[in-house]
DNA sequence: AGAGAAATTATACGATCATATAATTTCTCT
DNA sequence: AGAGAAATTATATGATCGTATAATTTCTCT
C-alpha cells in the first residue's frame, strides 16, 4: 500500500525544502546539499525538488535568500526597539551582531556554504550582490544618522559602512572558526571601538 | 603496456598532490575536493593518495598548512622590504594584503573551502587554531610597534590585532563574493583609516 | 459526484564518489 | 647483478549523486 501524502501550496512547500535545505547544511556543511539528503529530512522524495525548483541550485539560492533576509530583519528589529538615539540604534546593531542567534557556528556553517556557492554560480552570486547591497545601505544609514548627532565628519560614509560591515563580518568568522580565539563581550568591546575611531574622526 | 611512472620521495609527492588539490579546488570549489580529480590533475593514480595520505582529508590539510605558511610569509616578506619605521610597516601590511597575489577571488575561494571543513573536521581545526595564532600574533607586534612610536595608548593589544585582522578579512571576503562592491585602493583606504582611529585613541 | 489539473511518488539511469586489495614497477643498496 | 623495500598502478566494490520519466494520488471546481 501507497503511503498517503498531504497537497500543499507551491510557496509553502518551496518553504519547507528551503529549511530542509539549512538544516542540511547545519548537520553536514556542503555535504548537506543533496537533493536525497533535503528531500528525506523535508519527508517528501527527491522528484518534488525538481518539480518546485527544477536543479537544486535553484533551492539552495532560495533558501540563500530567505536566510540572508530573515537575519537583516532579525538585526534591525532589535535596533528599531533600541532607544531612537543614533548611538544607541549603532550600538544596539554592535550588540545583536553578537546575539547568539546570529553569533553561531551553525549560522557561519550555512554562510560558508554560501559563499562558495557564489564564487561559482552566477544564480548565487547575483543573489548576493543585492543581499550586500541592502546589508551595506542599512549599516550606512545608522552610520550617518551617528555622525550627524556627534557632529563628526565622514569623508565617504559608504566606505565607512563598508568597513564596518567587513569588521562585523570578519570578527563572526575568527570567532566561528576558533571560538577560543576571543570572547563575544570582546567582539562587542571592538565594534564599539571602531565606532569610537569614528566618532574620533578616523574616516574624517 | 603499461605506462612507466617516476618514483618521488614522499615529501615531493606529498607537496604535488597538496598542489594539485588547490588547483582542483580553485576550479571547482569544494566539488574540486575529489580524490579522483586531485589525482587525475596531479598525473598520477587514486591510489597513490590512500598510500601518501591515507585519507582525502589529511591530504586537503596538508595543503592548507602550505597555503596558509605561505601567505603570511609572501605579505611578512613585503613588510620587511618596507621602511623600517612601524607606521610604514604597518601601511605596508594593509597595502600588500590588498596586492592581487592575495587580493583574488581565486585564493578565497580556496579559503571558503578550507572554512566549510574547519566547521565540521577537528583536523581541519586543529590546524586553523595554530595558523590564525600565528597570524594575530604577527599583527600585534605590528600594532605594538606602531602604537610606541606614536606613543598612542592600547587598552589591550590583543583585542585590537583581532580586530584588524577582522576587518581585513572582512574586506578580503566581501570583495572577492563582488568585486564591484569597492576599489582595492578603497579597501587600503579603509584600513588606513583603521590605523588612524587606532592613533587617535580609539582602542584606549 | 466526478473530471481535470497539479502535486507527489515511484522508479530507473548513468556518472561519480571513497576506499580497499592485489599486482606491478622502480629504485636503492650491497 | 640481483634482491628487497617502497612507490605506484590496476581493478573491484558498494554507496551516493542529480535528474528524467511515468504512474499515482490529492484536491478544487463545477
Amino acid at each position: 500500500m501507497r503511503a498517503g501524502f498531504r497537497r500543499e501550496a507551491p510557496e509553502d512547500r518551496r518553504r519547507q525544502l528551503a529549511e530542509a535545505a539549512l538544516r542540511c547544511i547545519v548537520r553536514h556543511g556542503n555535504a548537506g546539499v543533496s537533493a536525497r539528503q533535503i528531500a528525506m529530512e523535508a519527508g517528501v522524495t527527491q522528484g518534488l525538488i525538481t518539480h518546485h525548483f527544477g536543479e537544486i541550485n535553484e533551492l539552495v539560492a532560495h533558501a540563500f535568500d530567505m536566510m540572508s533576509d530573515g537575519m537583516l530583519d532579525t538585526v534591525m528589529t532589535a535596533v528599531d526597539s533600541a532607544l531612537p538615539e543614533p548611538k544607541a540604534r549603532l550600538e544596539a546593531f554592535v550588540e545583536n551582531s553578537f546575539s547568539p542567534a546570529l553569533f553561531d557556528r551553525d549560522v557561519l556553517g550555512v554562510w560558508v556554504v554560501f559563499w562558495g556557492l557564489i564564487l561559482h554560480s552566477p544564480r548565487m552570486s547575483a543573489s548576493q550582490k543585492g543581499e550586500y547591497t541592502a546589508y551595506v545601505v542599512t549599516v550606512e544609514k545608522l552610520i550617518t544618522d551617528y555622525a550627524e548627532a556627534e557632529g563628526c565628519a565622514i569623508a565617504s560614509p559608504r566606505l565607512a559602512a563598508i568597513g564596518f560591515t567587513a569588521l562585523m563580518d570578519g570578527l563572526w568568522l575568527a570567532w566561528c572558526l576558533n571560538p577560543e580565539a576571543f570572547q563575544p563581550e570582546e567582539g562587542i568591546r571592538i565594534g564599539k571601538n571602531w565606532i569610537e575611531g569614528l566618532r574620533l574622526g578616523a574616516f574624517a
